[in-house]
DNA sequence: TCGTCCCCTGACGTTTACGTTAACGTACGC
DNA sequence: GCGTACGTTAACGTAAACGTCAGGGGACGA
């Protein structure tokens, strides 16, 4: 039984961001941590759903999208129309993911085209 | 001598983005079409400009970000510096595109056995 | 000449994702 | 008992990226 719990400043060390932060997450249902009086007390589970945030975040993800993902998954799937809507729904992130990948490879590929170009005028410039 | 040019509206079905949107980046200052009076005229330079600023975005980039990029590879390489500050910000971007990479391949696997789960799920169901 | 496009320039409104400030409670060490 | 650290809510402020009018201009076919 993992017992391990957080105080609202770890996380904003761990992860490098500020506790308005992770309120404001809360304030838009992406959080639910526990309460000791009026404290927060996060656990586990939420460590690793603000770890989601974050990384749909990096992603371009706005907070609504990164919360109706949640929703999906935590949906109680018992019916087949749920289920096809889920996988509908993997179907339509996947493909931006695709693209953002496609994207992310256009745009390596030119930047080492400019830093060999780079280099070569560095090194043109010194023997010069 | 490519000589095509593009109105604000061809762009903008071309693109799918709003010739608010495309004023917009002007000006931000990462557009600055010819003018016929007051009418904006594109060419292709143009054309490929407002690629990369959708390229860009979608990659979460903000438009100054997009600006900056642009100035670094409009800027003259005159001298060592100047290059050396090039290859510097190349590779600051490239840390943030490979970290962009490894979260889509998290998600992406997630989302496979998210989905593996959901079809077996509806296997079932169909059989029960 | 009229209606219909397509285009233009302001300028104010809106959403998202927090930042910032204020005012306060609580526990701990001394 | 007092400062310090850490936490709380409430509320106003803000930057980015447009959306949405309002008002007007030039061209063109009927």
């Amino acid at each position: 039984m993992t017992q391990k719990t957080y105080s609202i400043s770890d996380l904003h060390k761990e992860f490098e961001v500020t506790p308005r932060a992770i309120r404001f997450y809360e304030d838009q249902g992406l959080l639910a941590p526990a309460r000791e009086g009026n404290r927060r007390i996060y656990n586990e589970r939420d460590r690793v759903r603000l770890r989601l945030i974050l990384r749909g975040k990096r992603l371009g993800f706005s907070l609504s999208e990164i919360g109706e993902m949640f929703e999906l998954y935590d949906s109680d799937p018992g019916e087949i129309g749920q289920l096809n809507f889920l996988i509908d729904k993997i179907h339509e992130r996947r493909a931006v993911l695709e693209q953002q990948r496609r994207d992310i490879d256009a745009v390596l590929e030119e930047m080492a085209r400019v830093e060999r170009r780079a280099t070569q005028a560095i090194a043109e410039l010194k023997r010069g």
